[in-house]
DNA sequence: GCAAATATAATAGTAATACTATCATAAAAA
DNA sequence: TTTTTATGATAGTATTACTATTATATTTGC
């Protein structure tokens, strides 16, 4: 992706960090060290400390940024939704067919992360493997609720809404249009993961990106015009 | 459910415990127990100690059946899936048209569970909450390629191949049948969780079972006959 | 009916995890 | 230059996820 604005900051939910990560060299330092980390070696053997004897800090000190592993997951996710919005907006401007405007924005939401250099401490390719891999973590938990209330999942509902007001705009009477775009975002990383781990769950197909074929002919299908 | 046939056991792969805990009553009270402990306070506060004391035993004794909690929830999803293809080949037997075939398929697979006598040592009601909450954090784990060739996951292929089958029964050309099935299995498991906890993220409509509907009405609609 | 095998309970112990607390020092801001 | 703030260094705790050992109860084989 080329760099298309040199200082844009993905905004994250305050109430995620104790203290903003991106605000210092050392919460950059933590966020790039959690992302290459948890690629490697996965959530559930990822801890503070390990992280902390990566990046040349320490235990305690990661925890003034963050009060739980379980937080810097949220984090990152909710990176990566701020990510993929800012993504969107600049992915659909000028285009103004409503069916080419939705067919865009699931290639947007279901394709091949490639690197994204405007943002120098995350690796984009890395974040969207712990995405796929990780992410239902933060709403699978019995926190949930309080973390909804608490706003956590804003970006999550914003970008689901913002394709959804294109599928309005496509069919106005169709009667599932947030279902539609969970069930596509939601999909796409279910069926990512299927292909690189059990394929026999999926459908890879040599010289077509199968997954986002799919899921444009299965959102096109499903609406009137 | 009304009970169809009183003798019959789901069989599970038996490398996913170190003893059968079908064959002991401590066992089913493992079982029993962790259904509903695990429903109560999820997967991550859910330990052997604890479930030990709920059920009158020891957290020694709790390890001679299964080497870790992940191993556990293995199992009861296990048990999940085969217990679906249970009643899947019950609930299509004799329904000629393909078509009536996949959708009634499809409402097994999506609905709302109601408890099955069959099967005393477990609540399919609670089982189905665990399965929709926490399931999918058995393969999204490092493990996964390890498990998966131990054959872990034949109960869920073989789910999928089975409404594979199907798809490809009523169109023959159609590129996509097992992305389409494992999209409608685990969509659905995300749009109950949504309807419960992040409702802005999916369509609840009053007096119907939108879940069912939407993804019967998006496998139709992707299929030429 | 008794010995042998097996299953469970009771208890103890360990390394790692997920934190919290304290204090010293270095760097930045007032 | 003083004060605040950020980080590092170190220590400590309760819990978790196990493993090991021994005693006792129950079942099975003969």
């Amino acid at each position: 992706m080329e760099n298309l604005l040199s200082n844009i900051k993905i905004q994250v939910n305050e109430k995620v960090y104790l203290k903003d990560p991106d605000s210092s060299e050392l919460g950059q330092k933590i966020i790039r060290g959690s992302i290459d980390l948890i690629d490697e070696i996965g959530f559930e053997q990822f801890t503070f400390k390990k992280l902390a004897a990566d990046i040349g800090s320490t235990e305690a000190s990661v925890y003034r940024y963050f009060d739980s592993k379980h937080h810097l997951l949220v984090y990152i996710t909710l990176w990566y939704w701020g990510w993929m919005e800012y993504r969107l907006a600049f992915g659909l401007t000028n285009i103004s067919s409503p069916e080419k405007r939705l067919k865009k924005a699931i290639k947007i939401l279901t394709e091949v992360i490639e690197e994204d250099s405007t943002f120098s401490h995350v690796n984009e390719i890395k974040l969207n493997r712990i995405v796929i891999s990780e992410s239902s973590k933060i709403y699978h938990c019995k926190t949930v609720d309080e973390e909804n209330t608490a706003g956590f999942f804003h970006a999550y509902k914003n970008l689901v809404q913002r394709v959804s007001d294109i599928i309005i705009e496509i069919d106005p009477e169709y009667k599932y249009p947030h279902m539609l775009v969970s069930t596509i975002i939601e999909g796409a990383h279910h069926q990512r993961f299927f292909a690189e781990h059990l394929p026999r769950l999926t459908d890879v197909i040599e010289g077509e990106d199968a997954i986002t074929v799919f899921y444009q002919n299965m959102a096109l299908g499903q609406l009137k015009k």
